[in-house]
Parts: structure tokens; C-alpha cells; sequence
DNA sequence: TGCCTCATACTAATTAATTAGTATGACTCG
DNA sequence: CGAGTCATACTAATTAATTAGTATGAGGCA
């Protein structure tokens, strides 16, 4: 058997990312910002905002015209989640390897890496 | 229509890892330490180890009995990509939000976090 | 009032991922 | 030699992800 994943899909973070940009949406508010990057059908829109009702990420609420939809969770309680999947998945669960990548790959500036070793003293502190 | 994804699937990177740790493998060396975790079918990893040829993420040799797989790729490019990929989709391509996440998230030990500062000295110096 | 726009529900088609069965042929061992 | 083992190719079934079409009904407006 086919074990689901809990963690969002693609095309389904990409709504999820706008949805909690603006605290709550409509189908067409999210199909209008997701037009301005790619071809989209409404419909299609409607219909990965209804499977990510049924997944538990979205909840809606009936309005004037059109439901309303609003996250069924905080962003950083699912970034959350996708982080620790893929730390698992990837990585067997070990997160420094992951962080050695990223500093050896050079997926870091020096402001950044200046900025994390002030987190990583504060994090020390506590 | 469906863009396909040149990261490998929580499946395949099962098996890839398997590849990887020896170098080489035939269809059954995968299937049986395979199933010391989870009961799966012989046919089932000969199919996987298929399209991962396919994919380009194995070649094959003819050997004696049988083919004789290695991975056509070296494990630290193939998971850069799955990294830099993650970042993409989540993080919009900044690595620095997602650093701050494992360090915030307590995915890290002390000692990892000593580990990191050592990484990340160097790092400045190069 | 009749046409147009829009939201929704329902349906459906395609592709990828995952899993595994069957047929076939080669090789081995008693 | 004949039964069993094994590798492979081919086929197929299921589920999820992605995309979108059609039918329907409500509401607005000329």
C-alpha cells in the first residue's frame, strides 16, 4: 500500500503560500495571483482548495458570494512538519548533515552565515 | 500539464541509498535489505531499479546471473539537488529561513551546533 | 424578464508512483 | 533428464496528483 504523505504537495504549498499571505482568500483571489505566474483553469484552483480542505489545511466559511477560505493551521507549524519530513527522509533524521550542505554548497552569503551564528549563540544561551 | 520531477521519490531514494552505501547491488542485494525493514515484493524493486535506470539515477552491467547496478550519479550531487530543490519550493530559494528553522525547531544538539560554528568559520575564511 | 457572470458540484482524463503478478528462459543439482 | 530456483521482460492494477470540462443555480443588470 501507498503510505500518504501529510506534507503539502507542490501546486498544493504554492496555494498554501498564498492563502497565508493574505490571512484568508477566495477561489478566484487565489486563481488571479496564481495566473500571474503560470496557465491555470479556476476550476482547478476550486479543486486543490477542496482536497486541501479535506487534508485538514484549509477551512471555509460561507460568504456573500464564494466561501472564504482561511489556513486550518499556522505556516510555520506546516513548514514545520516539511522540514522534519524531509530531515527524515533525506537525511535519516540528522538535521546537521543538512546544514553542512548548506554551508558547503555556498547556498549561503556571509550576512546570512553572520546572522545564524548570532542564532546559533542565542540558541546556546538558552 | 505535470512537470516531472528530476528529485527522486521517497521510494527511490530508499533504494538509492541502499546503492549507494555499496557501491553496487544487484536487484536482490536491494530486495533483501529491503525487506529486513518492510515486506515487499522481488518484482517490485526490479521494477523500481527500472525506471531508475531510466531516470539515469542507475546504470547497469551484465554480469554473471545477473545485472549488476551502480549509481550513475554521485550521492552528494544527487542530494545537493533534493536540497536545493527543498529550499526552492519551501523557502523560495533562500537557505537562511530554513537553517533558522532547524536551530529554532531544536533539531540540533549542542554539540552539532559547535560542529556548525567550526563549519561556519571556515567557511568565512575561504 | 432574459442574458451574462460567477460559484459550486460533479465528473473525468492524464500522468506518475507504487506495488506486484505472469510468462519465459537459463541454469543447477540430485 | 526433470524439478526447482532465479533473473528478466512484460503486463497490470491501484492510488495520488494535477488539470480541467460540464451542468446547475443564484444574482445582477440592461
Amino acid at each position: 500500500m501507498r503510505h500518504r504523505n501529510n506534507t503539502l504537495t507542490e501546486q498544493e504549498l504554492e496555494i498554501m503560500k498564498i492563502v497565508w499571505s493574505r490571512e484568508e482568500a477566495t477561489v478566484r483571489d487565489v486563481y488571479e495571483t496564481l495566473l500571474e505566474r503560470r496557465k491555470v483553469a479556476y476550476t482547478t484552483v476550486m479543486t486543490m482548495m477542496k482536497i486541501l480542505e479535506q487534508k485538514g489545511h484549509l477551512k471555509k466559511r460561507a460568504d456573500d458570494k464564494a466561501y472564504v477560505y482561511r489556513p486550518a493551521k499556522p505556516k510555520a507549524a506546516v513548514i514545520k512538519n516539511m522540514v522534519r519530513d524531509f530531515v527524515e527522509r533525506v537525511f535519516n533524521g540528522s538535521a546537521e548533515p543538512l546544514v553542512m550542505h548548506l554551508v558547503e554548497e555556498r547556498h549561503l552569503s556571509d550576512d546570512e552565515i553572520t546572522e545564524i551564528e548570532r542564532l546559533l549563540r542565542a540558541r546556546r544561551r538558552v
